[in-house]
DNA sequence: GAGTGGTCTAGACCACTTG
DNA sequence: AAGTGGTCTAGACCACTCA
């Protein structure tokens, strides 16, 4: 005889259990335990793991799918997704990615690299620094001959060591970024200024000329990345999004 | 003697039944034809409409949910959502919100008020007015005593007819169509422009200063609705949003 | 107190990919 | 060919909430 229904047991905490095994799963994601491409447990396995259905393993990955978070794929199995290069306003844009997808030549320039601590009176750099040094970079970024964006960005060596070793003479630091930093969160500010004259050089507009200026900073996990502040010559450049309320 | 299982009688279309479930719910409300607040039918009556278990349905409305198109509440039902009136870079912001939002007094100043028909040579207005005519608005908001933006903005009469009685004189444009469009969708631009001598005056900048220009176009399912230009100081203004890759 | 949605199960068949 | 995820069922108990 079977036994009557298994009466959900062990109920733990008021949390729905597909709730707990997304959170789960999630967490190794955010944290870097699993990467880009690693796989997640079958779900057969996951099914052990939590003792439960089929159907609630499903649904935790689920809500993973409809973050992006993760891609599955038959027989192949469920694989932590890679963060979208793509670029639109809600995206962390590659700057070289969108060049290149609009079907433009694209030249970088680093302009300077500089190893340093953070400036104690700037907030703002200590708590991306957490202790740790800096690495900051200037840099052109310049689409089919003309210069499309003047970058200045500083990364945080205590979350990402590995930028110290890294080539940034060939290519910019935002697109080694995207392909070494498993997942990121992001703050934006969009706003306009006046060229100042070292600008105006730099883009080739004239002085007083408005730039559209995107600051970003980046977050894997809770560990600070990078802040970069590009700025854009206005009337050649803008930003789009099609969004629905979704 | 009970049927051998269902087999999933005639699955007319490749697509999942939980898929066309949400498509046609998702259809109704783009449509208009349930607006904000309305009921949507129970789980129960919908299990019957499409005659399929519970969790297929309950996976379809939960799509909707995940959209945000659908509010659920227990012991209530489950009815279409209200379009959020919350300002963040994705959303159609409410500025009228957005700086009560912060505490400041707000005060809005209707500049002109036109009945038109689309300019010939303008393709976009054209599509807007659909063969009808076009509300023709200017209005400058602003936020604490100093001027924050100004507006100017086409509103479709053929798309929403009763734009043509409503009083801007009083509430601004973009909050009366947020109460009064059930939803829509945007497409956002943002660039960065000098200011000439006429906003410059209703500004309060200097001639040339850099300014913020949002450019948004919404549909109201696949009809246009209104066309909008906000010019913002560049300085005194920004756009923020804090993304996560999801 | 009754009915809603929220969650979960233990199966099943199917479609697809390649393990 | 085998094994994965995708979908679906016909039940069940529960928590919440509102008439």
């Amino acid at each position: 005889m079977s036994s009557p229904p298994p009466l959900q047991s062990a109920k733990a905490t008021n949390h729905p259990l597909h709730e707990q095994i997304r959170a789960s799963i999630e967490r190794k994601i955010l944290t870097g335990a699993l990467k880009p491409g690693d796989r997640i447990p079958f779900e057969h396995e996951l099914m052990e793991s939590f003792d439960c259905s089929r159907m609630t393993v499903s649904k935790a990955l689920a809500g993973l799918v409809s973050k992006g978070l993760v891609v599955r794929r038959r027989r192949a199995g469920s694989f932590v997704a890679h963060p979208p290069s793509a670029s639109t306003l809600l995206d962390v844009p590659d700057i070289q990615a969108d060049i290149q997808g609009r079907g433009l030549d694209y030249a970088y320039q680093l302009l300077s690299r500089r190893l340093r601590a953070p400036l104690a009176s700037r907030r703002e750099e200590c708590e991306l620094a957490k202790g740790g040094q800096l690495l900051d970079l200037t840099c052109l970024h310049v689409a089919g001959g003309t210069p499309f964006a003047y970058e200045s960005r500083l990364i945080s060596l205590e979350t990402v060591p590995d930028a110290r070793m890294a080539d940034f003479s060939v290519s910019p630091p935002g697109t080694w970024l995207l392909d070494h930093v498993p997942w990121s969160q992001a703050q934006h500010r969009i706003s306009a200024a006046a060229s100042d004259a070292r600008l105006s050089k730099l883009l080739d507009v004239s002085i007083g000329a408005p730039c559209l200026v995107l600051e970003r900073t980046t977050w894997h996990g809770n560990r600070p990345v990078t802040q970069v502040r590009q700025t854009f010559p206005g009337e050649r450049h803008a930003f789009l999004g099609a969004f629905s309320h979704t």
